[in-house]
DNA sequence: TCACATAGTTACCTATTAGTAACTATGTGA
DNA sequence: TCACATAGTTACTAATAGGTAACTATGTGA
């Protein structure tokens, strides 16, 4: 979901929350937000590979969804800088149970 | 990733769960599974709209990743019972999560 | 012999998503 | 005046994912 439009939010809470952030960059960004405010620059090196134009959507479509927060200050050059808003920081433990899974599933692959 | 090859794993965990499951379908289908082993037709009733073809394409590529796993019947006309792994019942705290944060998302929408 | 049911497969097409590379805006300081 | 740095935008193209509808295989029973 990279196109920025009306929600309408499915009755399945799961298929809600895949609605919103069931997407790798997604997800990859609210884990480099959850180490504290990053400006764009910051975020495009912790996300390996991902493009100026490609991370530019997801992030207005995330502010547009209320899970992050943009924040321009009127330096030179520019400063922006982005963050979790309340419910986007609520996402914690969910990311948190996606690095356990991760872990163990990495795990196993490596005995195999 | 609905395409079947070999899989390099990232280094960071929340990479690769998000690799292995970072993707609308996969997570209705492991919340499907999650309430017991069903057959092809029983997933495609619960999963809204997704045809056999992309079905299929998706529970093949997660029995390749140890996810699921398939039992064909030798009754007519033929049953085939999907289930999940081991592994893939310990995405359960991962997908009760999801359900916490949707729910959550979905009240503050309907307050809006 | 024929229709039925399940569990797919296949070919073809459309839509969505991502990649590339060049370009824009802005104020500063050499 | 010109280059610099940040934070994008834009046009164009490529890759991936999904939709549709018809078709396959199999043994049963009318």
């Amino acid at each position: 979901m990279t196109e920025l439009k009306y929600l309408e939010l499915p009755p399945c809470p799961v298929a809600t929350t895949a609605l919103l952030i069931g997407d790798h960059w997604k997800i990859l960004i609210i884990r480099e937000l959850l180490n504290g405010t990053k400006r764009f620059g910051e975020l495009t090196k912790g996300l390996d590979g991902i493009s100026n134009k490609v991370l530019s959507q997801h992030l207005k479509v995330m502010e547009s969804r209320g899970l992050i927060e943009r924040r321009v200050y009127a330096e030179v050059p520019v400063k922006v800088e982005y963050s979790l808003t309340d419910i986007g920081w609520k996402l914690k433990p969910l990311i948190h149970e996606m690095w356990q899974w991760g872990e163990l599933y990495k795990s196993i692959e490596a005995n195999k």
